[in-house]
DNA sequence: GCCAACGTTGGC
DNA sequence: GCCAACGTTGGC
């Protein structure tokens, strides 16, 4: 079983929606190390979401992998803002996982708050310029944010 | 909305 | 294989 962080922006899919919705495939990604990180993920994961591009950037609540890699069915689609015409279907380019709602934060966790958590000090995600919107968070990491979510 | 930082693309 | 140009991410 793992930790990952899943970064969103909210006013394209938030937390929120995804309450609403249950579960979802998070398919869009098209960053090779995002996607190499997915095709690691298994079922049973857990995952923190994260929103970004708001006025305070931080972690809001978690979710659960319930479905394991498999090829990102948008990027076949031409009506779709990830088509990919370089990817064929015989040799898929891009994998999505499918998540599930599990918790609302009471407070949220800003990024200014992170800054200042030893546990984090090497993560990426405090990492100026950071554009991985996909990554792996140590037992440390996870139990440190769950005790401070309450 | 701006723009620095970064990943990707493509000409050479 | 280099690297300039381009497009995108994401904090502010």
């Amino acid at each position: 079983m793992a930790y990952w962080l899943m970064k969103t922006e909210p006013d394209a899919f938030s937390l929120q929606d995804l309450q609403r919705r249950g579960q979802e495939p998070w398919d869009g990604i098209r960053n090779y190390q995002a996607r190499n990180f997915l095709r690691s993920m298994q079922t049973g994961d857990e995952v923190f979401i994260y929103h970004s591009r708001v006025p305070a950037p931080g972690i809001v609540g978690t979710a659960e992998v319930v479905c394991a890699a498999y090829p990102d069915p948008t990027q076949f689609d031409p009506q779709s803002k990830y088509y990919d015409p370089a990817s064929h279907p015989d040799r898929p380019r891009w994998d999505l996982v499918e998540v599930a709602y599990r918790r609302t934060f009471a407070q949220g966790i800003a990024l200014d708050t992170l800054r200042t958590i030893p546990e984090f000090s090497d993560s990426p995600l405090i990492r100026k310029g950071n554009r991985l919107s996909i990554l792996p968070i140590t037992s440390s990491q996870w139990q440190y944010i769950l005790q401070y979510a309450g």
